[in-house]
DNA sequence: CTGTTAGCGCGTTCAC
DNA sequence: GTGAACGCGCTAACAG
């Protein structure tokens, strides 16, 4: 192999030109191995060798080929918020199994929320988009679309041309609702952000303002059947809305709720993570779980085992499975399930 | 918009025509909006529209740009293992902070083991590459390194022409060491594994074979070095060779070790997710930590702190930036810091 | 088995 | 401000 390693760049008909062959038999030497003479790949091997020829390009295959054998991930508004929840992490590993399975790439678009998403969105050399559940007005949906690749939405919102690989968010929240709040006197829920502008709040069913995540939107509705067919009224449901899907950030706002005059005596969460700070902050309060409060979570994450929360339990990694399916072309699969998973954090 | 979503590909040509421009007014029209006129824009984009073009072809600008403005991440013999480590997944998340500095798109090669993972990586339509530590003999190196692309190895092994971000393993084992075995008289160590054939074992010091990854060799021989400085002769130290890093397998390993004859009073761990399980199997034994069995681990992740467990501490995140920085052609940073983070699961 | 032709879709020339 | 050529590096489709 030569040394040189310069940052000249060796083209294949240079090789050719050099082994004494035509561009295609060197091209054939690396596509078509079987196709060309031991002799003819060897003098074109040794050739390229020499010349220090790196393998043929991959833009220009590409663009030759009109595919990359790439999909494309976008992860909300912030990248490395992708990384710092487990779930997505689950969902990821997901996509990669099927990226890996059909030997493509999977890129992560760097999204930062401002206004340039969209240009990243369409300067992305992929064949397929999968996104991360979003707010009804992210532009980056628009974006996506705007490429006429086939694309999967995870979560929602739903948007037309695109698919949706999401499981019933409102009957999950009816069913873990009417658990978590089982006979419970004061109910309260710690809620994901309501929209894009993650704006913490704490507040009551009735004065919940616009809701522009079509998951958070969905579950609240679910949750909502779940209070009054409790007999319970939405507004006498404390509703402590967070900035992010955060246990620390729980943890907080729990607390608050319990050191208040009228604690709390059953909290729903949005998901495993707020439960576990719940539970934490429970546990602080010195509150028995679930006699003086019933928590519940929601994912069925490895921590709602550890803690014995009762949850919602759902593959994120399947789900990610299904988006890259659905952005690789194929068949959208059927809607995916949830369960309800008892444990022991909820009064029996 | 036009909703006649067809599979057919509409150039830039095509729309130039439509529009009554030449190519070049419609291709400024989205790279140079302010050297067209308002009209001539206009004109374009009612083009597009009418025709649904999708914006320019990515592929095509890599190829005339001759840049894909994209870093490729090869995380190891088995792609969804990268998911499962949440110290790889820091990793990722330092990794996608620079990406998303530099507007550069993160692509995760899908690497199986198999024999075909080298074309997979020649295949990459990416400018720089960034592998996380691998073997001294795995064939991705080769493969990166014959791309002639920039590249950074974490953790080890150091490839030449490529570059290398990594701790001092060596300084750090050794200093891990001395305070895990300090007047321990039956010390033991949970390893990595030692090469890629991956096999479980338990040993000691002198009965090990070759060892192929460069950080597990590393860290064993400083480790080997604390055991001496304190009077003990390494084959006296037992040695748990697990198949992965992963707390499930550390705890079975620890269980056994712990219901031995001889069973240790002192259990070094890799990674803090071994040393989480080798708690719980002391617990399980009915052991106290320090004073039964004192325990290390490795990485000072959220467990670690959470188990109280004496580690080292290093930012996986920031070497993630570094690796990122360097296949962006940027120089290489220096080398990264650890620390000894002394908690309760040591004896003083 | 090997060579020739003809683009893939775009953007950097350089003229006008 | 706009237009006409040319080629980025490669490979499908044909000959031969």
């Amino acid at each position: 192999m030569e040394a040189s390693g310069g940052a000249k760049r060796v083209t294949l008909a240079q090789v050719a030109e050099r082994a004494g062959v035509s561009v295609m038999t060197a091209s054939y030497t690396y596509n078509r191995p079987d196709r060309v003479s031991d002799q003819a790949r060897s003098k074109v091997l040794a050739a390229a060798d020499e010349l220090g020829y790196a393998g043929p390009d991959p833009s220009a295959r590409s663009l030759r080929r009109g595919s990359t054998r790439t999909l494309g991930v976008v992860m909300g508004e912030h990248l490395s918020y992708a990384f710092e929840d487990p779930e997505a992490v689950s969902f990821l590993a997901g996509v990669a199994d099927v990226c890996t399975d059909h030997g493509c790439g999977m890129t992560i678009v760097p999204i930062t929320g401002a206004a340039d998403d969209v240009a990243r969105i369409a300067d992305a050399a992929v064949d397929g988009f999968i996104v991360w559940t979003t707010s009804d007005d992210d532009p980056v949906l628009a974006a996506v679309r705007a490429t006429r690749r086939p694309a999967a939405v995870h979560g929602g919102p739903a948007v037309g041309g695109m698919g949706l690989v999401s499981i019933d968010n409102r009957a999950a929240a009816r069913a873990i609702g009417a658990v978590a709040w089982a006979g419970a006197e004061r109910p309260a829920l710690v809620s994901f952000p309501l929209s894009r502008d993650r704006r913490a709040a704490i507040t009551n069913g009735a004065a919940l303002p616009g809701v522009t995540f079509p998951v958070t939107r969905e579950r609240l509705e679910g949750y909502r059947q779940a209070a009054e067919a409790a007999g319970i009224p939405w507004q006498d449901v404390t509703i402590a809305v967070c900035a992010r899907n955060d246990a620390a950030e729980a943890e907080r706002v729990a607390a608050t709720l319990l050191a208040s005059a009228e604690p709390p005596d059953a909290i729903a969460a949005m998901s495993d993570q707020q439960a576990s700070g719940v539970v934490r902050a429970a546990r602080a309060a010195g509150r028995t779980v679930p006699d003086d409060v019933a928590i519940t979570g929601w994912d069925d994450a490895a921590v709602a085992a550890r803690l014995g929360l009762t949850t919602v339990a759902q593959s994120l990694r399947d789900q990610g499975a299904s988006c890259a399916l659905i952005a690789l072309g194929r068949p959208a699969p059927r809607t995916p399930a949830w369960s309800l998973i008892r444990r022991t954090s909820t009064r029996p």
